[in-house]
DNA sequence: TTTTATTGACGATAGCTGTAGTCAGTGATA
DNA sequence: TATCACTGACTACAGCTATCGTCAATAAAA
């Protein structure tokens, strides 16, 4: 009676280990994640190696081996796409297809854009004349 | 060894029902929910049942007696609270605070925007000027 | 009133997520 | 060489989510 097999997303602690390291720039192998982002959050070494493989069961990470023979975990698919697939996924499942609810929590002083994202909108609006 | 008790948050599928719950102008009885939202999905009677109990027991719904005694459920937060807070732990959350993988997504033409969201995304960078 | 349908409380289970311990192999060190 | 540290594969388990089945009470129908 559990869920259908296979149906599984991801977690939120495994979405943000994966967004962790798709931030870097290189290859991070377990030591530096431990390090940089398990440690912080008070997560024992051999949780942090779980979740790694586990996100790389999923297909969302592959790994390979360092010049001194350890492991080294990157993302297979680059940060803007993983971050766009995102925030997909969140428009389509949890705002039912509807960007109105994050247009609104923008307009009502939620977040501050950066002058960045203020010039996007800006170009996005010219184009949409 | 498992999570730290209490710190859960909404499943996917808890979270999908929810927003149709709260999408609703009146409260819903439980066979409102199955016939419009369980059985599109294939799911059975006391799932729904048992989805819209766990959400009120989290405090995300709560419920009244019909006039013809049967149960109805109804949103502890209107819509638009309901969804501006989803879109803000969204963004914390997953994206690590920053709104500009929103912006990347809605400029590279992953939806498209209604004139009245065009219209508020307008007025919000005016203010901003 | 015997039968049938509806409702909702409960109980149950499988798979998933978060978290970690153990252990064996391997390389560095004393 | 005997020891110590580091790595990663494997195992484990509690809490949570998705999914139902059962059952008793009640209402409706025959």
């Amino acid at each position: 009676m559990g869920r259908r097999p296979g149906t599984a997303t991801l977690g939120e602690q495994e979405t943000e280990l994966l967004r962790f390291v798709a931030e870097q720039e290189t290859a991070l192998t377990v030591r530096e994640a431990v390090a940089s982002w398990g440690a912080p959050r008070g997560l024992a070494r051999t949780t942090v190696l779980t979740m790694l493989e586990r996100l790389r069961e999923k297909g969302h990470l592959s790994r390979e081996k360092t010049s001194d023979g350890n492991w080294a975990y990157l993302p297979v698919l680059p940060k803007a796409e993983l971050l766009s697939g995102l925030v997909q996924s969140f428009i389509e499942r949890t705002l039912g297809g509807s960007v109105s609810p994050f247009v609104s929590y923008l307009t009502e002083g939620g977040a501050s854009l950066t002058a960045d994202e203020r010039a996007k909108l800006r170009a996005l609006l010219e184009t949409l004349e």
